[in-house]
Formats: C-alpha cells, sequence, structure tokens
DNA sequence: TGATTTCCAAATGTCAGACTTTTAATTGTC
DNA sequence: GACAATTAAAAGTCTGACATTTGGAAATCA
C-alpha cells in the first residue's frame, strides 16, 4: 500500500483514510478480509498500535468487523440498514442538540419529509403497517402511560407510517426526522400536549391510509405539524412571561 | 465514573460507549475538557493504549477533537451541519452501495424528498440560490466538461434547489439522498443520457423556483424522475440483450 | 475407519513503560 | 514592557510482552 505521510495529521487518521477509501470505493469488497494487524503495520511502516487505532477508528463506523482467534482479523462489513440507521440518529440527535436550531425549523423538516412519504404510503400499505398503527393508538390511549411511553409510541406510529410506502431507502432517511426529532419536540411540548388531541389526529391519518387516500393523509399531518407548533408557542410564551416576572421581583 | 465491565466485550467498545452516553444525553457539554489519557486510564483501570483506542473511536464518530500539548486534552466537539453531512453521505453511499437497491427504489426516495422541498423552495429562494442554479446549468451546457463534471453540477444544481428551502435541517437531510445517489444513478445512466433533454428541465425547475411556482417545479422533478427511470431500463434491457447474445455463441 | 480429545498456531485484546512532539504558561533577560 | 529560554503537561508513537480466543491439525481411542 502507497502512503504518503503528512506529518501534521496522525498517522492512525491518514491510514483509516487510506483504508475507508478503498472500502468505499469497492476495491476492498464486503467479508474480505484485511492484512493482519501485524502485517499492516509492516505495510505502512508503523506500530501495532497505530494500526490498532485506525482498525478502532474505521470499526466506529461500522465499515469493519473484527473476530478474534485463528483466521480471524478485521473484515470489511455490510452495512446493514439497522447499522445505518442508528449512524443517522445518533448524528441527527447530535447535531439537532449542539447547534442552536429553532423549534420551527426541525419541526417544519421533519413534517416536510414525513408528508412526502404519505401519498405512497397511502398507496402502497399492507396490513401489518395498519395494524402497528392501530395498535400504537390503542397504547397511547392506555391509562398509566408514561410521557417517555407515550414518545416511543408516537415513534413507532410515525415510523409504520413511513414504512407503509414500502421503499427501505425512504424509510432509512426518514429515521432521522422521525426517532431523533420526535423525542426533542416531546420533550418541549410534553407539558401542554393533549393526549386526546393527538390520537385523534393519528386516527385521521390512520383512516386515511386505510382508505388510501394521500391527500387526507397530508393534510392530517399539516394539522399535526401545525398543532406541534402552537404548543411550542405556547410553552415558550409560557416560559417568557416566567422569566419577566422573575425579573420583576 | 462507574463502570461494569462486561467480559464478552472489548474494553475500549464499553468505554466509548460510556463517554458517547455522556455526550449524547448532556452530561459532558459541548467544549468540556474531558479528563486526560493518564487519568482516565487511572479511572477505568484499564492502560492508557485502551483509552486511546475508546477515544478514537469517539474521534471517528466527530464526538470528540484532540488537542496536544499543555492544556490540550479530548474535548466535547460540536458537530457542525458540514460534519454531519459529510458522515450521512458516507453512511448512505456505503448503504446504497453493499446493499442490492433496486434503481427504481433509490431514484423513488431521492425524488420523493426532493419534491417535498419544491414548494418551500419556490416560496423563499434567495438570489443566491437562483444564482447558483443559473450557474450550472450554464456549465453543464458547455463543451469539454467529462461526464464527473456534469454529474458534480447537477449534484450543485440539486443542492441549491434543496438549500433555497432556506431550512437547514432539510438540506442536511437531503444531503445524504442528493450527494450519495446522485453519482450512483449517473454512474449508471451516463452512457445513455441525453445532456440537452437534463439541461431543459433544470431550466424548467429554475424558472419555476425563480416564479415562486411550486406545483410546476414538483412537476420538473416529476419529469425527471421518469426520465431517470426510463434511462435506466434502457440501459439494464441494453445489458440484458448483450448477455443473451454472449449465451447464444 | 470414524469420532473424540488434545494441542498448536495465528490472531486480536490488553498491559507497561519509554520516548517524541507539540503547546502554552512561566520565568528570565535585556 | 517586549522578547527569549525554560518547563511541564498532554497527546502521538514505538517496543515488547503476555492473555485470550478460536479454528484446524494431530493424536488418541473405540
Amino acid at each position: 500500500m502507497k502512503f504518503d505521510p503528512d506529518p501534521s495529521i496522525d498517522l492512525s487518521t491518514q491510514i483509516a483514510g487510506e483504508i475507508r477509501d478503498m472500502i468505499v470505493s469497492g476495491t476492498l469488497i464486503v467479508d474480505e478480509r484485511l492484512p493482519s494487524e501485524a502485517d499492516l503495520a509492516e505495510q505502512f511502516d508503523v506500530s501495532r498500535s497505530t494500526i490498532r487505532e485506525a482498525l478502532k477508528r474505521l470499526a466506529a463506523q461500522s465499515l469493519i468487523r473484527t473476530q478474534r482467534g485463528a483466521f480471524g482479523g478485521a473484515f470489511v462489513r455490510k452495512l446493514s440498514y439497522d447499522d445505518a440507521r442508528a449512524q443517522l440518529v445518533t448524528t441527527s440527535t447530535l447535531l439537532l442538540g449542539m447547534n442552536d436550531i429553532s423549534f420551527d425549523t426541525a419541526c417544519e423538516a421533519r413534517f416536510t419529509l414525513e408528508r412526502a412519504c404519505a401519498a405512497l404510503a397511502a398507496e402502497r400499505r399492507a396490513a401489518e403497517h395498519l395494524e402497528v398503527m392501530r395498535q400504537e393508538i390503542t397504547r397511547q390511549g392506555g391509562d398509566g402511560l408514561t410521557d417517555e411511553d407515550f414518545c416511543a409510541s408516537d415513534v413507532t406510529f410515525h415510523s409504520a407510517l413511513v414504512d407503509a410506502a414500502q421503499n427501505p431507502v425512504l424509510s432509512y432517511q426518514l429515521a432521522g426526522a422521525i426517532e431523533a426529532m420526535q423525542p426533542l419536540m416531546n420533550m418541549i411540548t410534553f407539558t401542554a400536549r393533549s393526549r386526546a388531541e393527538i390520537i385523534a389526529i393519528h386516527t385521521d391519518l390512520l383512516t386515511a391510509i386505510e382508505n388510501g387516500d394521500g391527500s387526507a393523509a397530508t393534510s392530517g399531518l399539516e394539522r399535526l405539524e401545525a398543532y406541534t407548533k402552537s404548543l411550542a408557542h405556547t410553552v415558550m410564551a409560557e416560559k417568557q412571561r416566567k422569566r419577566a416576572l422573575d425579573a420583576a421581583e
């Protein structure tokens, strides 16, 4: 492996980059075994520790998996939908948590994307998706449901709606929007929200999808977006009022 | 730091997980400095190499950055839009490359998501977005443009369209759809495609966005999706014909 | 011969310790 | 006060050792 080290960047970063490029470009194919750590150390002319740090970087991105023992080693890993989804959700959660993004911006993005799936979902939904949605609506109406439970059920409901579009790439893409943003929104609005109101909209959504009525589903999501935003505004106005009172004391 | 090691999982994975949780949950805040490698080694009761491998994992996910020298160390990193976008594109590219996803599925997902942005883009576009789009259309009509250049310009054009919606969260989410899938599609269809046809549709899109006509933009994207899919089918039919001829020999 | 056990070698996982390089604060000097 | 030398802390790198896991080969036995 040719390799022209740049002394301003750590070796493990550079080596991880070299190997990553080979994986992304397809030079190394799925399930192919990389040379052993000792061999890589010799090839790149660095110590084994440096190679190990590079491999850990790749493992963190789910690009390789490692196996101990004879005939073990590092293997190019096939990135599954679940892995990809998990990474996307982590990234999206952090992005939203660390940058001050207005509630409206996040909310708009989430519902814009979900609405995009509504028409396809209405057209293609199968019994299983409807069943999940129905089940979650029932759960949401139950007593003794904590706010966390309600939020989790909400995520499951909307994920089922997206899955109903029967396009795995869409489902993957939407995971970031739904699984990352829904909890964030719930955290802000849970004090003010009316479960009954949300359940009513969910029921309308289910009916629309079941009837294959894409535009009804779209307008249901529009209502949910409007309701969510109005909740957030109420909560924030309340907070502001409290701050003003505190300041006046 | 309490820590209950599970001998079936490597220590560096577990330690990385512990620290990751603290970052994601906000226990460690942006720009906060982690203890030095030596201190962490003592706290977790492992060697420094193990700690280093854990930190490399976190660095690979852009969760921390490290600084050498006195008062250096590992700091919780603020995940920027660019970092998040880059990670999303890598993940999406790998996902598409490693799983046999039909062209139609990927294409449908990409255009469904892009269409979702069209209405907002038409409503909010600013001069800068229109300028980029116009510029790229001109570039696309130029002589001596390689297929790679044309593809890159295509990506820039569609990114500008999405950016015109003025929602950074949407722009981030769409990066996966556009930057990862467009090159993939180009790779398949470039032999059969007519640049003139694509430029014509791009021009219509620009006009629609400029006029604030969301539905015209949507239908432009629908035409582009249909054209792209028909190209792919042509290419695949041609391939199949060739295979049949070869088999007959 | 065939099944079972034992052993071995290759690989990753972990550790300890040393040395290098970078970096910023401190101290010393003019 | 400005500039240069010192210093200490921290990450980066290397070496070498040992522990653990694991699949295959060899040896043993029925």
